[in-house]
DNA sequence: AATTGTCAATCAAGTGTTTAATTGGGCGCC
DNA sequence: GGCGCCCAATTAAACACTTGATTGACAATT
């Protein structure tokens, strides 16, 4: 659905339309000229914002990681924080099918793109210093076991989360149960959520 | 390398020189003409093999599977296939890194192209139901307790071995750390491996 | 008048695929 | 054994179309 007429902010609705044809398309079916035409302007115009595809892509990685981040920092005021950044990043990439697909596309990327890699890094270990930071927070006020590894149970729970922004996981509905599972070695394990159901009918 | 004059074979050598291809260049830069050039023959020659790029794919897809399933296979003999298994995905990804890269590939197209998603999701069918029978077993025998749910244990493998696989956690040091935590949750942690040292010095 | 934003038209370099031709080995037949 | 014939394998040279990027003109705003 072209959204002609934006008339201010082309900039950014040349970057959001990228974002959703990378999603669409990925990396391998991104055309210029497709991201001006759902931006609803001339090929020129967005040449004149983005003077190389290359730096719409940065444009693009900007706005990704953003949104990625920003659903990440951990909000809730108790000690289930943890339980709440799990289902925080299951809701995430559940709600916008999108977002999993580019970060997939830029982490492949990034085995061949130095800049891209740099920042894909930088939020994996940004990441990781958030979950270990909620671990240590947990094990001090009691509710996990004083002899938990942080550092190596973050690794563990960044690892599990990162495989559900993958589109093949949510396919199988093996990701609650995964999921679950990862609560229940945490000894976080809480009943079901109100509203809709995490049964999957398969 | 461009591996010039290989008589016999040509499809297999097409089929690996795409694989290799696909690693480097990802299906961005996946160029019918380079692939020839790598197997040393002529575009054309390999028009005459495989009809369509399409095809040529499936062939990758097809080589990509069973380098992958065949290494899955539990091999060893007592119960602790299971530790064997979890390193032997290890061992695969980091010896292999272009196997890597191919199945982060082949994922990502899978959510645009429904044949490669039907055979991403048998291999992965497979491979939950190939650990969920080691854990039962492992069970079975004492090893692990009785009341874990094998099915949910199983995918929560799964999940974090198929991280693993994708370019962006290996670089970071993270995985075996994450791999460690899985073992010592699971009650089948083992002590060093003899050679190289596994302490990140972050 | 100068600056900014926009577009139709155009270009050069690819890009998957096809065509027409060549090579060489095997097979039947005299 | 020599001869014509076929056919799998291979190639150089296009063909038709795509794709990122550029240009120059035209309007709107300052």
């Amino acid at each position: 659905m072209p959204q002609v007429a934006t008339p201010k902010d082309r900039r950014g609705a040349l970057i959001r339309a990228a974002y959703s044809k990378l999603a669409e398309r990925g990396f391998e079916g991104l055309r210029t000229r497709d991201v001006a035409a759902e931006a609803g302007v001339n090929i020129a115009t967005l040449h004149y914002y983005f003077p190389t595809k290359e730096k719409l892509i940065e444009g693009v990685v900007e706005h990704a990681m953003s949104r990625f981040r920003t659903t990440l920092e951990p909000h809730g005021s108790t000690s289930d924080q943890l339980r709440n950044h799990l289902r925080s990043v299951q809701r995430l990439v559940q709600d916008e099918p999108d977002l999993g697909i580019v970060m997939g596309e830029l982490a492949l990327r990034s085995a061949r793109d130095p800049a891209i890699a740099r920042i894909m890094r930088e939020t994996n270990e940004g990441w990781h210093r958030t979950v270990r930071g909620l671990l240590r927070k947990a094990v001090k006020d009691g509710s996990l076991e004083p002899e938990l590894d942080t550092d190596e149970t973050a690794a563990m729970i960044v690892a599990a989360l990162r495989s559900l922004t993958l589109p093949m996981a949510s396919s199988g509905g093996h990701s609650e149960q995964a999921l679950r599972q990862l609560e229940r070695w945490l000894g976080i394990g809480a009943p079901a959520r109100k509203g809709r159901s995490i049964r999957s009918s398969n």
